[in-house]
DNA sequence: ATGTACTCCGTACCTAGATACGGAGTCAAG
DNA sequence: CTTGACTCCGTATCTAGGTACGGAGTACAT
């Protein structure tokens, strides 16, 4: 069994070594083991870990979010509490987002109708409405 | 009247004096005159420019974007077509993102009902789905 | 004429999340 | 023993959209 250097590491969380690095800097990842020529050597589970801060940032949590899922995670159980209120609260951020979207998307359907209604004399009116 | 210098158009338009300058750099609000003093003065309509950038903004057009549309807006009636095709193309992306919250909001959910669910034995459900 | 508010300019800084560069050292295959 | 791939580090750059700073000049009201 090969080493997981960090390319390796790179390659099989799917991202970039720049990545893995630049969450090593942010704590997000652990200081790797560092043998006698400082190439980092990382155990087998720091491939979750990144698959989890991928995962995370997916659902959209932000990385400062994630740090603080990660430390949570030290002990577990008694902070599922806590983990179900960061959940909760993203939750409700994602549910803010969608309606605020929609609202848009009922505005440009508004000025998409206006486009389609508009006589040959009138000015544009998507720019009227936008004015 | 007085006239229109940068802190007046800002406060009119509703932004900071910075931004106006901001978006003078970005080519989306024209060179104003500059009289002996070398403070710009704006004619009126930089303020109806200003709105529509921020207009567009809110409904989810970037700047470069907006920068497209006001191009387009010198000779609006033969643009129409092309005006109407930005909307329709940003139509479609503000239901993408939709699209994409919505799924994000299921796994959230499914999240919370697989912490609500679990058995004090079981270690933190939330932890091992993004894992 | 003096104080305060406004403006000028260039540049730096900010968030968020990476991505790229460059010169030096190291590892592994042939 | 050479060649190519990999790694090291610090720093710079990027996107997007601004915000802040600092020193100097200007305008206007009292």
């Amino acid at each position: 069994m090969t080493q997981n250097t960090i390319g390796k590491v790179a390659q099989r969380a799917g991202v970039g070594v720049e990545t893995v690095r630049f969450y090593e800097r942010r704590g997000l990842v652990p200081q790797p083991a560092r043998p006698a020529n400082g190439f980092r050597i990382y155990p087998d589970d720091v491939i979750d870990r990144i698959r989890f801060i991928r995962h995370a940032k997916v659902m959209g949590f932000t990385l400062a979010e994630i740090h603080d899922l990660l430390s949570l995670r030290v002990a577990p159980r008694s902070n599922c509490t806590t983990i179900r209120q960061r959940v909760d609260e993203k939750l409700t951020q994602v549910e803010a987002k969608i309606a605020g979207l929609k609202k848009i998307k009922r505005q440009l359907q508004r000025l998409v109708t206006s486009c389609d209604t508009r006589t040959p004399t009138d000015d544009c009116p998507v720019l009227e409405a936008l004015q």
